[in-house]
DNA sequence: TGTACATCAGTGAACGCGCGTTCACTGATGTAC
DNA sequence: TGTACATCAGTGAACGCGCGTTCACTGATGTAC
């Protein structure tokens, strides 16, 4: 934070420069949304204050506070996925880049609870939104896992045939231990979250290796 | 519903008879919860007219906001519970009653979406509070996977040792689906919700004999 | 070099809303004598 | 059988709060002549 408290104000951006304050905002609104751990808290007022600026200002960038909420995800959504992509891209083996994936995304999504209950866990999970509105980086991510399926199921590691099904069941088996993990406080009880990963993924690919 | 719309006024309780407002609240809160699909929802303003009362009235019954939720859910658990233990009584066989029990849980959480989001999605999830508070009815349900775990364990059907460990990873696994399901408005996609479920239960039971 | 003007990045005040909660009260119901 | 009284189940009005959003504005910055 280079700005003290409450009653700051930032200074007025240059000519040409009215973009920056945009990036600011998201910036603002991440950090807030981090520290409360509240997606209620991310207020148009509080992302303001948290900027040094009025709350009109906000909507010189944005259209309303779901376009707001939105556009954080986006930018979360894209970090998610590069931060994946460079775990997996360390591995050769298909079925091992699969691991790597899944290992990936649970220590994100653990790492940045809330946002990953703004993204996957709320009522209308934003990534539906992102779905809608910049599909691209939005399907990417599960279609980066379809993708690895396949790889895994033409490598013979994986029996079961459909890539969207096989998918799907995989990606509701990674986000039942970050959703729990970021939920329940003393979760995983008795055990270390790796060691549960370990399990739950030793059992996942000897089950799939065989299951029709 | 036999009460006519907004200026509906609830005749009052003869003596003695106050307590039947308190069911009378819970049972409008969880309608309430039901059909707006949103806890925000559930306002003690909103309680209070479903019922016919005027807000003040429920803390006639109730400490604050939270504790009318946390009843509520209260009664959802137990419900949850005995619909469980209804499915898994009609089975013998432990993996079985596994099956069936992972199988229920996920049907009560589809079916009630709402009440699932409360009790095991929200930030600080109430199953917790229950914890605290009603001790006895909360822990049971997870007691009871953990339980049937063990007698899997003793048929020889499941290889690890550790119970609490093998449970955990368990509830890990159908509480992705339900929670997806509860979430994703097209999950899941090409397929039935019963088809993956079998899928992911077949691929479960079978790496879970032989994983250490 | 000087000045009128357009543009741009914001501000300040106000709107109406629904919220949880408190407080002093009312009026029907039952009870004691 | 009649009446004074206590109790109980609520009511009505108000509190202060934070919210999203709109609207008319201001004043510094740059540009054209």
């Amino acid at each position: 934070m280079e700005e003290p408290g409450e009653g700051w104000r930032r200074p007025r951006a240059k000519r040409g420069e009215g973009e920056r304050l945009r990036t600011e905002i998201l910036e603002a609104a991440s950090e807030l949304l981090i520290k409360t751990g509240d997606e209620a808290s991310v207020s148009v007022r509080a992302v303001a204050q948290a900027v040094g600026v009025t709350a009109p200002s906000i909507y010189l960038h944005f259209q309303d506070r779901a376009q707001l909420l939105i556009a954080v995800c986006q930018r979360q959504y894209e970090q998610l996925d590069e931060f994946i992509q460079a775990r997996v891209n360390a591995v050769g083996d298909p079925l091992e880049q699969l691991k790597a994936r899944a290992r990936a995304y649970i220590e994100f999504g653990v790492e940045h609870p809330e946002h990953y209950r703004v993204l996957f866990m709320n009522k209308t999970a934003r990534v539906v939104d992102l779905a809608g509105g910049g599909r691209q980086a939005s399907e990417t991510g599960f279609h980066r896992l379809v993708d690895n399926v396949q790889r895994a199921i033409a490598a013979g590691a994986i029996r079961h045939r459909d890539t969207l099904f096989v998918s799907t069941a995989m990606w509701s088996l990674v986000h039942g231990v970050v959703a729990l993990a970021v939920t329940l406080p003393h979760y995983p009880q008795g055990t270390t979250l790796d060691e549960l990963v370990d399990y739950v993924l030793g059992v996942w690919v000897d089950g799939v290796a065989t299951v029709a």
